[in-house]
DNA sequence: AAAAATTTTAGGTGTTCCCTAACTTTCTTC
DNA sequence: GAAGAAAGTTAGGGAACACCTAAAATTTTT
């Protein structure tokens, strides 16, 4: 028990952005800012947020914040790295700007299965960051490990 | 009034099927026979095609079958071009197989923006047609009418 | 310590998507 | 052409999601 639920994309939402404000760049995500991030009220983040905490994803401390568990973690990172090889290809095939990138990116990364992304990821050359700079998480399924591309 | 209402996920995946089976195979898609393709129970899809009624995007007549309205058709075309463009992505530059690129394709054509569509089309070289020869549509605000590229 | 800002709960709404049960219409087949 | 089988339809529900407002609790600020 704990790990079997999928994620809905809100919450697949949110757990990219705490993770790369918290993790990434030692940050702090507050409700209201969340909320403004997404366009939503503070109490729809807190439910969302209770929800990610029925999934063992977010540990929560009322009133102090949330963290996430290494199951969220795991699922953050998997989700960023789907976000971010997307990113590669619109940016370095398609030749969209960054920006544009990122925002489709962000439409679809929760949909593309992993395989898709590992596909890209060959075809890309196993890549080591996004157009942005941010580390794209290896995954063994992909090869990535023991890869030796720059 | 009429085309106001944006598709959901399952609309569009009856527009689409209604368009190939009965726009470009002139066959007929009984209900009972679109639901076993979704894995639902025909009342599902009966639900659904009022729905899709509602829209203005198919005309029903109870128990005789469904045909797609000119907008219903625009609409579904709109769908399909974006499947076989993703589907020309997969193939061509990532290697997928055929089928696997439908698939993925199916799952990712409803969310994908028209922008990011024409940027794919653009660097596809404005393909005429996907992986298994059928028609891709063309898009005024892409290129495709009046260019050349065969 | 009061005022301000933030966060959380409680309780609701609308949409989507799916279901079962019961009924109607159309198709078969004798 | 009537009876039974098959296909399609409505009615009525239910669960999950993603939102919201209003009110209460808890920081934080001044």
């Amino acid at each position: 028990m704990g790990t079997k639920s999928k994620l809905t994309a809100s919450e697949a939402g949110y757990l990219k952005l705490i993770y790369r404000v918290q993790e990434e760049e030692s940050g702090k995500v507050g409700t209201t800012a969340a909320a403004r991030a997404f366009g939503v009220r503070p109490a729809t983040v807190a439910e969302v947020l209770r929800n990610l905490a029925r999934k063992n994803l977010v540990r929560r401390r009322p009133y102090r914040g949330v963290e996430l568990t290494p199951q969220g973690v795991a699922e953050a990172r998997k989700l960023l790295r789907k976000h971010r090889i997307l990113e590669v290809l619109f940016v370095g095939l398609l030749g969209l700007s960054p920006e544009s990138a990122c925002e489709e990116a962000s439409k679809l990364d929760y949909y593309v299965s992993e395989e898709l992304i590992n596909a890209i990821c060959r075809s890309s050359n196993h890549p080591k960051t996004c157009p942005c700079e941010k580390v794209i998480f290896e995954d063994p399924a992909c090869c990535g490990a023991g890869g030796k591309k720059k």
